[in-house]
DNA sequence: TTTTGGGTAATTTGATCATATTTTTATCTA
DNA sequence: TAGATAAAAATATGATCAAATTACCCAAAA
């Protein structure tokens, strides 16, 4: 084995990896989590997929119910509510702050970042999508070195991401502007305060397709 | 043992206990927090013990250092910053959401609150001071059945705890106005607006204190 | 003689696993 | 349907291994 995996303890691997599978939708909102099937799935050890449980949970990414059972959870009317004002409130304020400390490299990522998101969508791509959209939102909120932010920020969309996946996945993206050039351009031009409105509008988009999707009669 | 007891299950006691440490500032900034020692502490197991620890760091309020160490975390002026943005958005908001759903009881039940808190404050005990203010502004909290938002206040207070003991061991309070007694009126008066405001304000003031600390020329 | 530096040994601590115990859920029979 | 039993899954402990820190010793220099 190389020598570079074996700085990185199993339980953190464990962590990424299922904190991964929440964010970019292979687990969907109300599924069942159990210890023992990550256990057989990420061949880990108990106590390393134990902990990176117990993380999760407290970020909100999983949820124990009154049993000891643990499910992805699923978001309601109410929770989507909270996130939205969350978000809004959190995200554009990161953006901000990132604006002014953006060099030559992270405008150079976003804008790679950007092109594979255009072909993701091109190709019809959801879980590409996602990850992309991920990278490209915090690609720029790391820029604004505001490492409680970023948590809040990881924590929110960690409780979002299930339910974009499952809203992408069936209605797709339906045509809906790409918002992510008008943050392009506002982080090349260096506005603060465009940059965060930008970010505003492209959080409000992924946040009403899923309250549309809320709302429907079927759970 | 009593049957009650035994329905919590251990790492959530551990949790609970470790939390409350970091929370009333049993446990300084900046010193070091060991497996081991918590085991014979707390009189827990080891699998406990790493759980409750793993929560807390991803709540902030435990930090793991490069090598394998854990500490609680000392407030820099930059984590400060961010600290007062996101409690200045979150907690008013909670107090507004909670403004029209407080009933008797809980009103009751804040009033007494304050009259143990004023009690903390004239016998000098910073220890109750602490509790009961934290008692004092997430029993008002709970009440707007808001669990993210909770979440997160939650995880903001658990990172500003261990400074504002420090802050209120070394100096007192010193005089301050006591900002409860408006947030108590605007309660009773039931409105909204207003009783965020008396939030912000108090959160203002502590904050404020704790700025001052970090801005003198000594650690 | 005292101090300092380097390096090794001992100890502490964290990481992981195997296992035993308890609880919950599922199944089967009356 | 209810109650009892079996199976599965979660909780919790202790043992073992690996890594890091600390303590200690000896030699060289002041």
């Amino acid at each position: 084995m190389p020598e570079s995996a074996r700085k990185i303890p199993i339980h953190e691997l464990t962590y990424e990896r299922l904190r991964d599978m929440v964010l970019f939708g292979e687990l969907e909102p109300g599924q069942p989590v159990t210890i023992q099937g990550l256990i057989v799935d990420l061949g880990a050890g108990m106590t390393p997929v134990r902990e990176a449980i117990r993380r999760l949970c407290s970020q909100g990414a999983l949820e124990l119910q009154g049993n000891r059972r643990i499910c992805v959870p699923k978001l309601t009317l109410e929770a989507l509510d909270q996130l939205a004002f969350a978000r809004l409130k959190i995200e554009p304020q990161l953006a901000l702050m990132a604006c002014t400390r953006l060099n030559d490299t992270s405008m150079i990522s976003l804008q790679e970042i950007d092109q594979r998101l255009d072909q993701a969508i091109a190709l019809d791509d959801v879980q590409g999508y996602l990850m992309q959209n991920y990278q490209f939102h915090f690609t720029l909120y790391r820029a604004a070195a505001a490492p409680i932010l970023l948590d809040m920020a990881q924590s929110l969309w960690l409780r979002f991401g299930p339910s974009l996946r499952v809203v992408c996945g069936r209605y797709g993206r339906g045509g809906l502007p790409d918002r992510h050039h008008d943050v392009l351009r506002a982080a090349r031009e260096g506005d603060p305060a465009v940059l965060a409105e930008a970010i505003g509008a492209d959080l409000l988009q992924g946040i009403d397709q899923v309250r549309l999707a809320l709302e429907e009669p079927n759970s």
